[in-house]
RNA sequence: GGGCGCUUAGCUCAGCGGGAGAGCGCUUCCCUUACAAGGAAGAUGUCACAGGUUCAAAUCCUGUAGCGCCUACCA
């Protein structure tokens, strides 16, 4: 064993290569074609306040993989990068940070907050783009968007301003999903269900002031100050007769009826509900059918609030729960407690329990978008990929409720709607506009104050793969790029963004946004846990990429993609794609030792068997590929790229043409070596969307284009090839021969370094073919001598068969050939198998009648060839036995 | 409760109607001047289970079990 500091470092080094090319990668690169064709993606948006993780660096890798194959065919390309002002998660970090610094945010006013919220987006926004960036993404670097940014904003004023005049977007007074901690409304896609074991208690209500009581169940014995009635089912025979009965609650003497509804499930705790419509969702309902009043019990942080007996105001809801509960025991009206599961509202970023409120917000009406989105993927005017996510979209699009868009926040859209002191409203997008429009629609000039509020994020996001191109105003990007072509994002943002994106579009455009939707998974540990900052298991792309290469992390994201299952990361998850990137570089290094040819004189002829074989296998990789690509299918590109590369150009074909490298230097051989440098070269353009910076390096230190301040910038063309099949024949009998007789040596035991001599038996043309090549099988066999096995020599032998005949070695007394004779049996038994297999086949009337000729004939053949290998199977143990 | 997905080699996963595959790992041999992050030769599977459709099923259908994800107001 050699130590590794004797060896001088061989390996590929990525680091100061990525460095070199970084720039020119992602320089963007305009295209002025007049063609209509463009491609065009729009990038999810990530927070400002965001850090690159590894969903990002997936996601983005499948992009720019995409974008990249779309400018080596030469077609217009654009791909919008930019960040989302993130409204509540930006907020809440520059809250924390001012913190910090003994500033109190409560004490400021909205236009100094505000300011210090920009200040901290000048310094820290561009953080998240910075470390994108390293990736080598060819994104429009020069024209970075912000959702904030005055066009950006003018779409989303425009946005509002239309869904306002058509009546989509409208003000109500109801319940709300509101964050006590956060003290907003937010939306119901930003409430989080969490199961958590509760207690159901049971209380006695006693009827009429009589020693009668019903019995009710509660998991929120706080709310029962907001109780305004006690429902029952109208089949519920047990709680009937209290029907119409009063009951005086005893916590705050309000008279509570009980009343019949639906609602009330008989097998439910008591079957008897305490209705709190107040803060609860279904009780709001039941009060609605039922004309009850509703009682507010809280204030807007959460804790109670003067509608309660004095002892309780102000206490936190838990606080309360429990003053409850020691009341009701006093009171002698406890019951029992029960434990339970039940599921906890909360909210997505505060973590807070989210309370129902009754709440004046501003909701978008979505119902009709929805209904007119789902259409449009129904009748294919999207595509999702893979298409079962269409479900999911389906499912959430028909039940889809009023979208919450105001929030109680400053940092965000503010909410071009304009009030006058008298609670008169219009939307307008600047003052002088609301003032125009009010007169116009009161007939008079007052002073008009704008909403405090600001939009739900996902407003503007919605709006982002034509706001960025310039919506509404009609500029070139938005008349060429519009519709996107793809649109590329994880599962986990289905609802909050492409279905809304999805409506928007075809409500203001009239044209969906993009044409498919690629859904993509997530990144998870070696255990297959997500990635969080609590589990401490979060791994650093820009770690992976220090130490493997950035080329290694997009080979292995893009490698790895999967429909169906999430991609685990684990140590040496990337070690594989590393080790590619590594005998890309050394297999070039090779080409370049052997490189003394003059490129601009060299004719491509392609003329030796093993020249046409690469050409051959090249030109089918090449086919694959632009069909994987066209169809998203970016793993299997990889995939593909990954065997051509290291199974036939290296394996095979290097190994080859190294033998005839060792002679001097003939006209096929200088060929031969312009083939080499051709398909290296064409091969570095296939994997320069997957792997930009080890491509560009090794086509500028091969001289491979003159112009080394330009990206590749084709999509290589196929070879032209004579006699393919005959010539792929010839090198399918070399590789048979060859792996045949290493097999030989190996059960053998022979040597590596000990030549031997070898026979061959097998078809003229095939005899023919190895006579011309002696040197190729000498070599690679490392062979005294191959012959023809001539029937009539006295030699004894030790053989293994191929599809092309014999292989044999001289048998000698030292070799041990056991294990030579189970081998030979193992593959008697497997073609054993096949031949019964096919026997039986054939000599079933239904698949003769019913299986496609092709497959018969094949399986005839299959036939054939079994019976004949079987025969010389037997006939090769009988010369050993 | 509703929906979706998964179950294939020791591990991670492809394949999705006509001969069971890849990477890693494993066994044996080899520092052969592109590469030991390498080369060569190998071993390894009732394709979860049960039915059905078909001439033919890992692949299509139905059911069962287990796992995962999404979704839901359970007082």
């Amino acid at each position: 064993m050699a130590h590794e500091t004797d060896i001088p470092n061989k390996a590929y080094s990525p680091k100061e290569i990525e460095q070199k090319w970084l720039d020119l990668i992602i320089k963007s690169k305009k295209i002025t074609s007049t063609s209509k064709n463009y491609f065009s993606i729009s990038i999810p948006p990530p927070n400002v306040t965001g850090n690159l993780h590894l969903g990002h660096a997936l996601n983005t890798t499948i992009q720019d993989i995409l974008v990249k194959y779309n400018m080596l065919k030469k077609i217009d390309t654009l791909w919008t990068i930019g960040t989302d002002h993130a409204g509540i998660a930006t907020q809440l970090l520059v809250e924390r940070s001012l913190d910090l610094k003994k500033i109190n945010t409560k004490f400021l006013s909205r236009e100094d907050f505000l300011n210090y919220i920009w200040e901290w987006k000048n310094e820290n926004g561009d953080k998240i783009l910075d470390q994108l960036r390293r990736l080598g993404l060819s994104c429009s670097w020069d024209h970075i968007k912000f959702t904030l940014d005055e066009n950006l904003s003018n779409s989303v004023n425009e946005a509002f301003i239309r869904l306002f005049d058509k009546g989509l977007i409208y003000r109500e007074k109801t319940l709300v999903n509101w964050d006590p901690k956060l003290k907003t409304a937010i939306s119901d896609l930003e409430v989080i269900s969490k199961n958590k074991k509760t207690k159901l208690y049971y209380f006695k209500y006693f009827v009429d002031n009589t020693n009668e009581f019903i019995i009710v169940s509660t998991t929120r014995p706080e709310t029962v100050f907001g109780d305004v009635a006690i429902a029952i089912n109208p089949k519920d025979k047990k709680n009937k007769k209290y029907l119409g009965r009063k009951i005086l609650s005893p916590f705050n003497n309000i008279e509570l009826s009980v009343i019949e509804d639906e609602y009330a499930d008989i097998k439910k705790g008591s079957g008897a509900v305490k209705i709190t419509p107040g803060h609860d969702f279904n009780d709001y309902k039941v009060a609605k059918n039922h004309n009850l009043e509703l009682i507010n019990i809280l204030n807007d942080d959460g804790t109670l609030n003067t509608n309660v007996p004095p002892d309780f105001q102000n206490l936190s809801t838990i606080d309360a729960r429990d003053k409850v509960l020691d009341l009701m025991k006093q009171l002698n009206l406890y019951v029992e407690e029960e434990d339970i599961h039940n599921t906890i509202p909360t909210g997505d970023r505060s973590g807070a329990i989210i309370e129902p409120m009754l709440k004046d917000q501003w909701f978008v009406n979505v119902k009709e978008m929805a209904y007119k989105s789902v259409k449009a993927v129904r009748n294919g005017d999207i595509v999702f990929k893979p298409k079962f996510w269409e479900n999911t979209f389906f499912e959430w699009m028909e039940k889809i409720q009023p979208w919450c868009i105001s929030r109680q926040i400053i940092w965000g859209h503010r909410i071009p709607i304009w009030y006058s002191d008298d609670n008169k409203f219009v939307a307008a997008k600047n003052i002088n506009e609301a003032k125009e429009k009010f007169k116009i629609k009161y007939g008079k000039e007052v002073s008009l104050k704008q909403d405090e509020d600001v939009l739900d994020t996902w407003f503007s996001s919605g709006l982002w793969p034509f706001s960025t191109l310039g919506w509404p105003e009609d500029t070139q990007d938005f008349r060429k790029y519009f519709p996107t072509s793809i649109l590329v994002t994880g599962f986990d943002i289905i609802f909050f963004w492409v279905a809304r994106m999805i409506m928007m579009s075809l409500e203001l455009t009239n044209q969906v946004p993009f044409a498919t939707v690629y859904i993509h998974n997530l990144i998870r540990d070696e255990k297959s846990q997500k990635m969080s900052k609590t589990r401490g298991n979060v791994v650093d792309p820009l770690d992976l990429i220090s130490e493997f290469g950035t080329d290694s992390l997009r080979f292995f994201l893009a490698s790895n993609i999967s429909p169906h299952s999430d991609i685990k990361l684990s140590q040496n998850s990337l070690e594989p794609s590393r080790n590619f990137m590594n005998k890309i570089w050394n297999a070039s290094k090779f080409v370049q030792m052997n490189s003394n040819i003059d490129r601009k004189k060299s004719i491509i002829k392609v003329d030796t068997f093993y020249d046409i074989w690469i050409t051959s296998r090249f030109n089918e990789l090449l086919s694959k590929y632009k069909s994987f690509l066209e169809n998203c299918e970016v793993e299997k590109a990889a995939y593909v790229l990954y065997h051509f590369f290291w199974d036939e150009f290296c394996d095979w074909y290097i190994e080859i043409i190294k033998i005839s490298f060792s002679k001097s230097e003939t006209d096929d051989i200088s060929n031969t070596k312009s083939i080499m440098n051709s398909v290296l070269y064409k091969f570095l353009n296939l994997l320069y969307p997957f792997a930009p910076f080890i491509s560009i390096e090794i086509r500028n230190q091969l001289n491979f284009h003159q112009d080394t301040s330009l990206h590749f910038s084709d999509i290589p063309k196929p070879y032209e090839i004579k006699n393919e099949a005959k010539n792929v024949k010839h090198f399918k009998i070399l590789q048979d021969s060859i792996i045949a007789i290493r097999s030989l040596r190996k059960n053998l035991s022979i040597p590596p370094g000990e030549k031997i001599n070898c026979y061959y038996k097998t078809s003229p043309q095939s005899t023919k073919f190895i006579e011309k090549n002696p040197d190729l099988f000498l070599k690679l066999a490392n062979l005294k001598s191959f012959k023809k096995f001539d029937d009539t020599s006295n030699v004894q032998l030790i053989s293994n068969i191929t599809s092309y005949g014999i292989i044999s070695i001289e048998k000698k007394i030292e070799h041990d050939y056991i294990i030579q004779i189970k081998k030979l049996n193992k593959d008697l038994l497997s073609l054993q198998n096949i031949h019964d297999q096919s026997n039986k086949k054939l000599n079933n009337k239904g698949f003769l009648n019913s299986a496609p000729q092709e497959i018969v004939t094949k399986e005839k053949d299959r036939l054939d060839k079994s019976k004949e290998d079987i025969n010389q199977i037997q006939n090769l143990l009988n010369q050993l036995s």
